[in-house]
DNA sequence: ACACAGACTGGAACGTCGTTCCAGAGATGT
DNA sequence: ACATCTCTGGAACGACGTTCCAGTCTGTGT
């Protein structure tokens, strides 16, 4: 049993939040590759041996640290607004927390039918039935989304991780497309051609698009149930 | 220079093509984390030095490894179908190609932008081209398909991964299913009605209808260029 | 024929990581 | 007071990515 109120041993006691906290607070700081146990430790002035204790595993501790990010965006139930925007929001929110801390878009994918994937599953589910999606369909529409979200996040962690801190967004986007323009003008020609989209583009606006096009493609099946 | 004819030290000579092809077949047989230096040399008779003068990183061989396995399904240019069809053979290939091999799941999405990921975004960009749809909207409908690929692609990276080889494929998602059964019945409304859905859906064909989602999608909008 | 130069090898070694182990400190029950 | 349990933290283990380098091989110039 854990003691309810705190002996301090030497600061405050090691407990699986404050670990999980500093984990985060690491992760943010340093990347993917900064949480280590004794960067941890070192952190929480103690030993790897006592993490250990509170935790089974690296993989646990980042499981409960994506956890911990994408909970707290899956809050509020954006309610009362139309199905459509309802979905929105909760893109958005899981957008906004991978942007805010990218590693959780490499690891959300990890688990994949887990919490709190599963409860982002719900709440597209949930507006996708109010869009009014026969239920042989409401499988297909509600994983669509939902991979889509991961597949973004997955992308948006890819990119930041390319990246300094100190380098510009923008500055990473014209290098990119600079590097489109060099390619072959036959092998590539689709991509030269929207080379220029991708450097005046915006993420978060062009997730959203991607979000409506799936949208629409629900909508525009609720009156013919198979494409021809 | 490397010397044409191959002379026998001790067996074949090294080759990068040798490394790389060895370190598909050990990713294959062991898994995302049976990929080492050590292992690699003992496969190939030789020490991880030797494989250090072909191939500069881990993660230069991680690339150079999916990489392979994609561009074998990029070579043919489905043609002569109509560009549906051709989007969802492009899909299709990189979908069977990360079936066969679960490992390229995690690592497409690591460099987004650079071969062969690229070459994928520019084979679905000129179908979606063929469809008819005007400028504006080509980046964001070609970069949807795209990442909701990448996305499916992870997931089937990450559920392999829970999976022991000899585990059957059914019997994981009957474990799955009959774990959303016990969820809580509230909170977990939608995704209990549709765990039926899970127990029995074909992943290839679930992709697929994906796909035709925001393809339909995409058709939808050709009339009418917003959405209300 | 013979040495020299560069391409290429492979094993040893370094530093770091995840993880385990355990001697002990602090609190709690008797 | 003692015994017991929870919890700590530093040492140690094995495996990894990577570097280093003495050495081997092969083609070339003489």
């Amino acid at each position: 049993m854990r003691v309810v109120a705190a002996g301090k041993r030497r600061g405050e006691p090691l407990s699986r939040d404050r670990i999980v906290e500093a984990a985060i607070d690491l992760l943010d700081a340093e990347g993917e590759g900064g949480l280590t146990f004794r960067a941890l430790a070192r952190r929480l002035a103690t030993g790897p041996g006592a993490i250990y204790w509170h935790v089974t595993d690296k993989d646990e501790l980042l499981s409960a640290a994506t956890d911990a990010v994408v909970a707290t965006t899956m809050t509020a139930d954006a309610g009362g607004t139309t199905p459509r925007e309802a979905v929105r929001a909760v893109a958005l929110g899981v957008f906004d927390a991978i942007d805010a801390h990218p590693w959780v878009g490499s690891h959300l994918a990890r688990d994949p039918w887990r919490s709190p994937v599963l409860r982002v599953f719900e709440h597209l589910g949930r507006q996708v039935q109010a869009l009014g999606v026969p239920d042989a369909a409401l499988f297909t529409a509600a994983s669509s989304l939902l991979n889509y979200i991961l597949g973004v996040g997955g992308q948006n962690a890819a990119n930041s991780r390319g990246i300094r801190p100190d380098t510009n967004r923008v500055e990473f986007l014209t290098t990119v497309a600079t590097a489109w323009d060099t390619l072959d003008p036959e092998e590539y020609a689709f991509t030269r051609t929207v080379a220029g989209r991708l450097r005046e583009h915006d993420d978060r606006e062009e997730f959203l698009a991607g979000i409506d096009l799936i949208l629409a493609g629900i909508t525009a099946r609720l009156g013919t149930p198979r494409l021809p």
